[in-house]
DNA sequence: AAAAATTCCTTACAAGTGTAATCTAAAGTT
DNA sequence: AACTTTAGATTACACTTGTAAGGAATTTTT
């Protein structure tokens, strides 16, 4: 089903959040991208109520504040956007990318190794 | 230089043809876009002409029409793309998503390998 | 209780995008 | 030369996004 909403940049950076401090007060997001990304709070609310009108994410009330929590997981955002990403920049494919990383020297040595690891260890 | 103007996904679309076919005429871009995407053509050449005022492509007039190519290289988009991607998604490593495609089961037995040798010939 | 602070809801507003239609000028056709 | 076709330029228009400010209700503080 192609029934997962959009989610924006911004809208990304609060889900990131909720993903993972699930379930969390709105003060705590708030303060979080003030630091992180210099947004004003005002911006924040707005992001999580596009979030909420978009339905990927719910909230209980708990005195006074709400508490929110994700009702679309992480992983199927992710893997959403990997396959997005990968067709759209890679022919959709992995080999592809992976491919061009080596051919532009984009990975060390290290990495290469760690990946090589990840690989045999399936 | 963080100069490269913004591509959209349907203006990426027009690209990966200027960068496959340049110097290209709107005719040929028009066509394989009508038949790929179900695109009109005045999209299409919407869609030229924006990436004509970002400065992403350039033309010669030959005889009557126009021959597009491009003035920044598929090269210097699909890394920018691909910073932005493992940035958003996967903390900037291409090693959290390898572990994740691995994990989710994402890669065929045949993909582990052809991966394998893609990093070990490098 | 009055004042202040917090938190949510409503409104704002410009830029970018998807998706074209209309207008105009040049070129090809009859 | 008049007519038709083609291709670029201009205009359109709603929806999304980034980035908030203003209002209202509720809670906390004094």
């Amino acid at each position: 089903m192609s029934e997962l909403p959009q989610v924006s940049n911004a809208e990304w950076e609060v889900m990131k959040i909720i993903w993972d401090k699930s379930p969390v007060k709105s003060s705590v997001i708030i303060e979080d991208l003030e630091n992180t990304q210099k947004w004003k709070p005002k911006t924040v609310q707005t992001l999580i109520r596009r979030l909420l009108d978009k339905g990927v994410i719910g909230y209980t009330i708990e005195g006074k504040a709400y508490v929110y929590h994700f009702l679309i997981s992480e992983n199927e955002y992710v893997s959403r956007e990997t396959e997005n990403f990968l067709s759209k920049v890679y022919q959709g494919s992995l080999s592809h990318m992976m491919l061009n990383f080596v051919k532009n020297n984009k990975v060390t040595e290290d990495e290469v190794s760690e990946l090589i690891k990840i690989l045999e260890r399936r």
